[in-house]
DNA sequence: GTCTATAGACCGATAGAC
DNA sequence: GTCTATCGGTCTATAGAC
């Protein structure tokens, strides 16, 4: 489908499925979606699904590992000399990331561990939370973020308003990505209240 | 149960089981538990519970009301001259909320719509938000919040972070409610940059 | 006897898998 | 399309506290 120049019977690949399947996943959630569901979206019988796919955990693992590698790199690529720098990278990073891979994001960040795909994947995300966190904490060790809260707890709640944009956000939409992440990284450093000589 | 003078055969009682029903609702997620599993968990047969309640559904109702009385109760109540006063209670008093009625707020906040009961949950909702986009609105119109990002951007990135604390927060963690109250409304009003004159 | 809460067989529908 | 398992829900009968 992707690819025009290809032998044998027109049909689905296995991206389109997935990406649809994530789709509805999103749309009814993991659990509330049947194979029937998938087999009535993309128009064709349930047994053509399985031509394509293990079964209905596989596109879930496939959909989670997408999301955790696009986020696990903005951890990877170097951005910044101090701690600071870094951490507003990551921020604005992570936006780009759960703008481009909204609905794999999305499904990741509704996963809670009802099985073991879904329990491998909590550890991987675990596992960035936790390289976050200790971004946050550098960046108050050296003296550039307030330190009068618990780095910890500062992590959960900076990223707990990064990843809320998935509830709400839609490309195409009156927000643009670029406008987004900018606003989140003021709102993030700088605070809500009026503008004060900085 | 917990009127130690009824008649006829001890057992549960209703809110008992709508507090353990969202419990495993919330681990398990509501469409991914079955009234065989919520039975098991009681420890009684299936049938026990439609004694209690009329159906899977009705349990859902009720925890989604419980929580969505407790939000709209939070905008009722008058909290300030200000809208920065306001606003800033609205948060704080949200926070509470959330912490105090957590099992059924983690509940409202994975609400899809994928039922005319998750939609009627959801129309009332997006009500209550926009009451909150509103008190946003209006601390920047009287000048006491920045001007330069959208308003109802900014309600909800704000609320975002909010909201974000049923994913982790548990009572009788190491985070005390009052504490988290006031780190949101430092974090949200003041920013993580290190502490200036002010 | 009266009341509440329970057990467990059972129903039609639909799930995931192939 | 077909398989088996399980879903939400119903039914009748009964256990147990007053």
């Amino acid at each position: 489908m992707a690819d025009g120049s290809r032998r044998g019977r027109p049909g689905y690949d296995q991206q389109t499925v997935l990406r649809r399947a994530v789709d509805l996943f999103n749309r009814q959630g993991y659990d509330g979606t049947s194979m029937g569901d998938l087999a009535r979206e993309l128009g064709v019988g349930k047994s053509a699904i399985y031509h394509h796919v293990p079964g209905k955990e596989a596109l879930l693992a496939r959909a989670l590992d997408e999301a955790l590698d696009g986020l696990s790199a903005v951890l990877d690529a170097p951005a910044g000399d101090t701690a600071y720098d870094r951490l507003r990278a990551a921020v604005r990073d992570s936006v780009r990331v759960l703008v481009e891979q909204l609905p794999a994001v999305t499904l990741l960040l509704r996963v809670r561990g009802n099985s073991e795909v879904e329990l491998a994947a909590l550890r991987r995300r675990r596992e960035i939370d936790d390289r976050l966190a200790e971004l946050v904490s550098a960046a108050v060790a050296e003296g550039s973020l307030r330190g009068d809260l618990p780095p910890d707890l500062v992590s959960r709640l900076l990223f707990g308003m990064v990843n809320s944009l998935v509830e709400w956000y839609r490309p195409g939409g009156p927000v643009d990505a670029e406008v987004l992440a900018a606003a989140i990284t003021a709102l993030a450093f700088d605070g809500l209240g009026a503008i004060r000589s900085q």
